[in-house]
DNA sequence: GCCGATTTGTCCGTATGTATC
DNA sequence: CGATACATACGGACAAATCGG
């Protein structure tokens, strides 16, 4: 239930795309088309276009059209290896994982604390940790740091359904970006002991750092998500002149 | 030299931001403000505004203003280990580095070469295998395949310079996106051999698989870009409500 | 090479909706 | 409630790139 034209406008093309309407290097219909067949104003079929650009769906030719470049799945997996897809159609089937509060704790930031998540030294947080399953497999390793006065309330039941259903749904508090850090790091004790890698397989971990900001503005969680290496993947498209400013 | 006034705005509040002209948690000038002072339309100020969300620079509130969350360097390094800040800083003060091209050979893609490239059997390609220093450390290797009717003329020359300079400055061709998939994988003995890493510290290494789009809408290249672990590190900003579309 | 038709890119002005204060 | 601020949408104008005749 998209409110905005626009945004039900993309949603439609992206469908569109993805079952195969609109073939890979094939044009789109011409701006003017979409306007007809929409019935709405240009600006607002270039911004449902802008979506798909941002996307890696489709890229915008001046003077020519615009061409989709969307591969399925099937065709876009090159690069991936045996295991990957095991996961991947895990994700397709909806099989979705378990989660496992591992430590659930209300702590003040020390220094230490302080400058490992940026938070403010005094801070009252609340940490936990939990472990992600995904067929009964453990993939993920989470440290959160979430800001106490920003998520009232929680729970290590709620933190074993879904904090940010609770943040959004029963908060209310909209969460807005987060700014993230991937690297790889050295394999822990806790990384061994949770997710059972032999050391002489992998010795490191994927890991996502991340900040993330509400609508207030406020920085009111930090969460060190570590992944076995083996079935880490991170999708990105790049675009070298972004569509709405941003040119990096 | 933007030609676009939106692009200029977008500059010029960029480096308003990251000179501290607005600080963090501030509120920008109101878009009416912005008008104002830079005699321009509401939809150009939106689109420079646009741009920096993009850029996790700001969150714009309905009803309250746009609010800067941008921290310089220094504030935003909690997560960056000790090592980090060497590359950092040799990036800052525009330490480039050295290329060393290890291989540049014209190959006809095979089956194998296909599959793992996503370039049809037959496609005639350069590849190409490069190390990458930062003073004087070798820190990525680079397996590159390129099109060779779409990037005729290349030279190891070219390679040791700039092979992305060569196609937008000398054959005009437009880069346009990007897409990257971000994984970690265990180490190879080429690896090894170049970037002298011992199996005891780290053994595996972050890469980045890329396939690269010009304006044609023909994908002209692939790279599988190898990083040292240890100096790895991604940066992204991901948005809950993207700014112009894409709901993903 | 020129010209005109088509297509996307930029920019403007305006109107209305919605959230905040 | 009114004032302010951002969000959505429309319509029009001109520029720039492409393509065909």
């Amino acid at each position: 239930m998209p409110k905005s034209k626009f945004e039900s406008i993309y949603r439609d093309l992206k469908l569109k795309i993805e079952d195969g309407t609109y073939e890979y290097r094939q044009l789109l219909p011409s701006e003017h088309a979409l306007v007809q067949s929409y019935g709405c104003s240009r600006n607002t079929v270039r911004r449902a276009v802008a979506g798909l650009v941002a996307d890696g769906y489709v890229q915008t030719m001046q003077g020519k059209g615009v061409r989709c470049i969307f591969r399925p799945v099937e065709q876009t997996s090159y690069t991936i290896g045996s295991i990957e897809s095991f996961k991947e159609s895990s994700v397709r089937n909806h099989q979705k994982g378990r989660t496992r509060v591992l430590q659930f704790v209300e702590i003040t930031a020390d220094q230490k604390v302080s400058s490992r998540t940026g938070f403010a030294p005094g801070s009252e947080l609340y940490y936990i940790q939990r472990l992600h399953y995904l067929d009964g497999i453990p993939l993920i390793l989470n440290h959160n740091y979430f800001l106490k006065n920003a998520v009232p309330g929680l729970t290590p039941e709620i933190a074993e359904a879904s904090i940010y259903e609770y943040i959004e749904d029963t908060l209310h508090q909209t969460i807005v970006n987060s700014k993230r850090v991937i690297s790889v790091e050295k394999i822990t004790e806790i990384d061994e002991k949770y997710l059972r890698l032999n050391v002489q397989d992998y010795n490191c971990m994927a890991v996502i750092s991340s900040h993330t900001y509400n609508s207030d503005g406020v920085m009111f969680e930090f969460t060190q998500s570590r992944h076995r290496p083996d079935y880490f993947r991170f999708y990105d498209n790049a675009l070298r002149r972004p569509a709405y400013g941003s040119t990096g």
